[in-house]
RNA sequence: GGCCAGAUAGCUCAGUUGGUAGAGCAGCGGAUUGAAAAUCCGCGUGUCGACGGUUCGAUUCCGCCUCUGGCCA
């Protein structure tokens, strides 16, 4: 019996896609996307969305869902994926979810619990207070609120913090208080694979010429033709996404060109290392190395013998 | 050729009135429950350019040499 679902993680630049569409021409696989920005439309060139010919080719779900003015979420993540899924699975194909958002991952694994979305209104409030006060007097006002919460939280860690104080506000009681134990998704029939490389010199190395290239191919225009068509802040979830974010300050001439790389490409080393510290600890993962010669043969072989094809 | 200024962590630089040195960036490790390509935490030994001198002790002072800028010829 073919698997519930596959999973293909890996830091950025690991070659995941290219493995998941020669993967998609072999076996009954529909890709499913888990890139929280991949979601935005009109990012293509700074987020490596696959092309036209290649979507085609290979359709992936849970793309260009919204536009950049638009956040997504961890808990839309959740609730897509698993409609998503159920419908390749009705088709009678075996949903790939190929990525590097190891949240969403682990969301979808059973990792997050059923509580309220955010509240803009809320959350605008607290950033006000928080630029005034700074963000350990939030903090502080949090261990009176919920002390378990704060005592794991860094008096800095602004995002955490807003949003437990934003769960004590709308919901009245203390964020760990709705911490309940999670039903995994379908843990034994689901086939993890993690892309590792065996040296991050050369990984590193991928990555800075694809940032290279990116530049090349216009990311520069195309976040110029962004802020024209749409209502853009430097603030908002896609114009934090590596790469937009340097290439807005060099827009704004914060930065030269030979600063646009330097930054551009050392933002998706460290975006790579943080996915590689979630990967190394993805124990139910089967790794691979993902510069290995016969990698795809490898991972073929192993493909065969889940959909026991001759 | 002469004069001046530099030479200190992978990079840019600070500093030691003589007791062998520290920031930012990069890099490395970690955390991660609706912004996650986000947010946050931790990690700093390096012939202080080479050789010689003074000194109990030199990266620091002196001499000389090398290299890199700049100015004058």
């Amino acid at each position: 019996m073919p698997p519930y679902a596959i999973s293909l993680m890996g830091p950025t630049a690991s070659g995941k896609t290219d493995l998941a569409v020669w993967l998609c021409q072999r076996f009954p696989l529909e890709i499913v996307s888990v890139d929280s920005a991949l979601v935005y439309r009109a990012m293509n060139i700074g987020t490596a969305k696959p092309d036209a010919a290649t979507l085609t080719q290979a359709p992936h779900h849970l793309i260009d869902l919204l536009p950049p003015t638009e956040a997504y979420s961890a808990g839309r993540f959740k609730q897509d994926a698993l409609a998503v899924m159920a419908a390749i699975r009705a088709r009678g194909n075996v949903p790939l979810l190929v990525g590097g958002t190891m949240l969403y991952f682990r969301a979808l694994r059973g990792g997050l619990d059923d509580l309220p979305p955010a509240d803009p209104a809320i959350r605008a409030e607290l950033e006000a207070q928080a630029a005034i006060e700074g963000w350990p007097a939030l903090h502080a006002r949090l261990r009176d609120l919920d002390p378990e919460t704060a005592a794991r939280l860094q008096p800095n860690d602004s995002q955490r913090i807003q949003r437990a104080l934003e769960l004590c506000l709308t919901t009245g009681g203390p964020m760990s208080a709705l911490f309940i134990a999670q039903t995994p998704v379908a843990q034994d029939n689901w086939l993890e694979f993690a892309l590792f490389p065996a040296d991050r010199v050369w990984l590193h190395q991928r990555i800075n010429l694809r940032f290279g290239q990116m530049l090349e191919q216009g990311l520069v225009e195309e976040l110029r033709e962004l802020r024209v068509r749409y209502a853009l802040h430097p603030g908002m979830p896609s114009m934090r996404c590596v790469g937009y974010r340097q290439a807005w300050r060099f827009l704004d001439e914060e930065i030269d060109a030979a600063t646009l790389y330097e930054q551009g490409a050392a933002a998706t080393r460290q975006l790579a290392k943080r996915q590689l510290t979630w990967l190394r600890s993805w124990d139910s993962a089967i790794k691979l190395e993902c510069a290995a010669p016969d990698l795809r043969d490898l991972i073929a072989r192993l493909f065969q013998q889940q959909f026991a094809m001759p």
